[in-house]
DNA sequence: TTTATAATATATCAAGCCGATATATTAAAT
DNA sequence: ATTTAATATATCGGCTTGATATATTATAAA
């Protein structure tokens, strides 16, 4: 049972056992939605993997008349058939791939001695920005009704965040230096 | 000044403003080197890169007779040229692109309810060993002689691996439940 | 000593992913 | 009435990923 890295189906398979979905939908799930801060998939992959699940049966493509006039309108709803159950489940067995961080400005600030001052602090007051910011965001959530599994991963979303952004605050001294900061 | 992402080129000549190094040496430092935990690059990327780079005069190759009696040798040495500082520097002056964390573990995590117990286990007990370790790799490291921008990167990385593996611990039970461990 | 294993080192390739872009419709705001 | 934002599908070039092939050198084991 070798480490085996999720693929875009893979992905797009676990948005759709949570209910039927658009391409768009399924994507806004890792843009904005409850896998945002550990996952990421585009309409590049997201796209021709519907095609590929749909191909081989693990998905069916439904027309939804939303409205009462629909003349026609290219809008494709996904929903997940009892053999993408069975592949999402073989998924779920498997022993996932290691973690991967791809961070630029940590490694930005790896050479700080390089940098010009005042764009390290333009960088720095940004992340912690950044950092805080999805802090902030995590704990807004209503847990009412949210399986244990997704609370976990999202507490553990918000622990990752809050220490972090601390760890930026508390050390500003290290990476920018103790000049006056009179000037904005 | 649009946030733009940091390409194997300038990972290469990041490395490279520290000190000469072939391939296979820049590789290393981001498998167990200093960057290994927060950026990740292999050779599929490392060595068109380095072309590209002498092609466009960023780098120059170096061969160095390391031992008394070099018949051949194909190993090559890449060496940072002025050219290239500067287009390392440049590229030290623009913002970052956001952070993007991989976690398919996580995504595991979340249908926590759909899975095998036993190898929901299994995987929790793989991904604290995991968080636990690279923390206590983090902190046998010297920091004698490193540069703060250095230190500041390395405390933020243990700050990291510490925080989640604290909070995988302490919540142990919200995602394996109560279960009397008798059994291993 | 000879053999086997691990480490060093370069390189390529298919498959897949990423970011940008094009296009069009519908809803909301000005 | 017009502009802007949101919804929605789709494609494409460039790049990365992971695996694989190959060869040499150093270390460990038999």
């Amino acid at each position: 049972m070798p480490a085996t890295g999720m693929d875009a189906k893979t992905l797009c398979l676990g948005v759709l056992v949570m209910g039927d979905a658009t391409g768009y939908e399924i994507r806004k799930m890792f843009e904005e939605g409850p896998f945002a801060h550990f996952q990421d998939v585009g309409y590049g992959s997201i796209y021709p993997a519907l095609a590929k699940l749909a191909d081989e049966g693990l998905v069916s493509v439904i027309e939804v008349p939303e409205n009462s006039h629909s003349d026609k309108r290219d809008k494709k709803t996904y929903r997940i058939t009892e053999a993408g159950q069975r592949a999402f489940n073989a998924a779920l067995a498997k022993l996932p791939a290691p973690d991967k961080i791809r961070s630029d400005t940590t490694f930005l600030m790896f050479f700080a001695e390089f940098m010009d001052p005042a764009h390290l602090r333009a960088v720095y007051d940004d992340y912690l920005a950044y950092y805080r910011d999805r802090a902030e965001f995590l704990k807004t959530l209503d847990p009412e009704g949210v399986p244990e599994g997704r609370l976990f991963v999202r507490g553990m979303g918000l622990a990752f965040y809050e220490a972090v952004a601390d760890y930026i605050a508390e050390n500003r001294s290290r990476l920018i230096g103790e000049e006056a900061d009179a000037a904005d």
